[in-house]
DNA sequence: CGATAGGTTGAGTCGCATCAACCGGGGTGG
DNA sequence: CCACCCCGGTTGATGCGACTCAACCTATCG
């Protein structure tokens, strides 16, 4: 059930048999959620990591006046914070997009884990690198780009990550964002969004029927997006 | 010299007599920068991890057409990522604003750190989750808040750093990037930065003259720019 | 079959960008 | 020592990208 972690986690160290069958064994507490539903709350105090088995998540804040920033997707096999127990609380909320099932590892395990196994530890740490790279790139989409270059650039990123965990045939992946979650992903509004789309569609680079994506010309997505997959890291990671 | 990575490090672990020791004999290999210098160029093999001693640095990427994006400063006491050398390439710059005086701590000694003492260790996957909560208030402020909300917010937020470490008195404190600077970090034009500080200025929220910052107001600052410090984990982290 | 969520489209507006001129201060070279 | 330059900052005029408001369309589901 929590191949999807393996797979992801196999990416940034060689796990051993043994390494694989630790994990395994502290991925129990399996939790399903509704589509909408809230993993976790601003201001909770942390627990629990959340290893998202299936589905799409998302972290995000909300203003007080109720304008919402997605701050992260996360899709099948990602962590949120291995080590976010270590801080009193949350100040953000994890909000799910489609049904999700979590698998809650506690502080204890997590630690134990990490003490058990170097390996494990090494993934955790390249998990929290990686994420703060694909943070930074939302900082500069956010800062410097416009509508139709972040636009293009999340599905670009989206594609690749979802191909690292096989969860993209060649160009098309399930997309199950709304375009009001796009919207708040990409700070725009969703009209915004919904005239973007068109703009990509027209230009022949990707095809979006109901939750269905598929990138028509990623060559050229990634030249309107300025995407250079360098920073998530996929290749020769492991050593 | 490097007291004041020190004095951060010691509000996310509480450091024995032997930590402090252990640290300061790592920070040795230490390098002078020039303003508006590379301290790392996008690209590079990151050998070394920057623990910055003195002066002001930041992170950023730039775009094919020029357009910059400033995606974190760093202040004294800060670090360039824990364990940014189990990545094989930089995907970004790392630029001195001011003058800047950094330790380069080798891989090898990082590890030797962390092995050693398992408070060191802690405080820096602590200083790694802070600066990914700081990327976040970033992601927020670029996507969701306007012009005069995000500058504030900045200036709330470097207040804090700065007390943290002891480097502002009160409401001052030096603030040394330029407009420009400031327009890449806020992803707006140095222009429209001009206009907006005006507009903090004619509200007597803050001062500026020079690079010597007064935050006149903070109070009505922090409610302009929605900010609240709970993210940056400043209290009651050591356990 | 009505209700509702998600998406599309048009019209008008606004926040911020761009372009351009200008100012002041500190450093430099003739 | 002064003239000049250049960098950082200010201010005005104009334009555009994205927002808001609003109507309407479509598919899904109880």
């Amino acid at each position: 059930v929590a191949h999807l972690v393996l797979r992801k986690l196999e990416r940034f160290a060689t796990l051993s048999e043994e390494d694989r069958r630790t994990l395994l064994a502290h991925v129990r507490h399996i939790q399903h959620f509704n589509a909408r539903d809230d993993l976790a709350k601003d201001g909770d105090h942390p627990r629990y990591v959340n290893f998202i088995l299936e589905g799409w998540a998302c972290r995000y804040k909300l203003l007080e006046d109720g304008r919402r920033q997605i701050i992260s997707f996360f899709v099948p096999g990602d962590l949120c914070d291995p080590i976010v127990f270590l801080l009193r609380e949350m100040s953000h909320g994890l909000g799910s997009i489609t049904p999700v099932t979590v698998a809650r590892v506690s502080r204890e395990d997590m630690l134990a884990l990490m003490a058990k196994s170097p390996a494990l530890e090494k993934a955790f740490w390249l998990d929290m690198l990686i994420s703060a790279e694909i943070q930074r790139e939302w900082t500069v989409a956010l800062g410097r780009k416009t509508a139709r270059e972040r636009m293009a650039h999340l599905f670009c990123e989206l594609a690749m990550r979802l191909r690292a965990i096989g969860l993209a045939e060649g160009q098309e992946f399930e997309m199950p964002a709304t375009q009001t979650d796009l919207a708040d992903a990409l700070g725009l509004s969703s009209v915004h969004v919904s005239r973007t789309l068109q703009e990509l569609r027209g230009a022949g680079l990707i095809e979006l029927k109901g939750k269905r994506m598929t990138l028509n010309n990623e060559k050229a997505l990634r030249e309107v997006a300025m995407f250079d997959p360098s920073y998530l890291h996929l290749s020769n990671i492991v050593t």
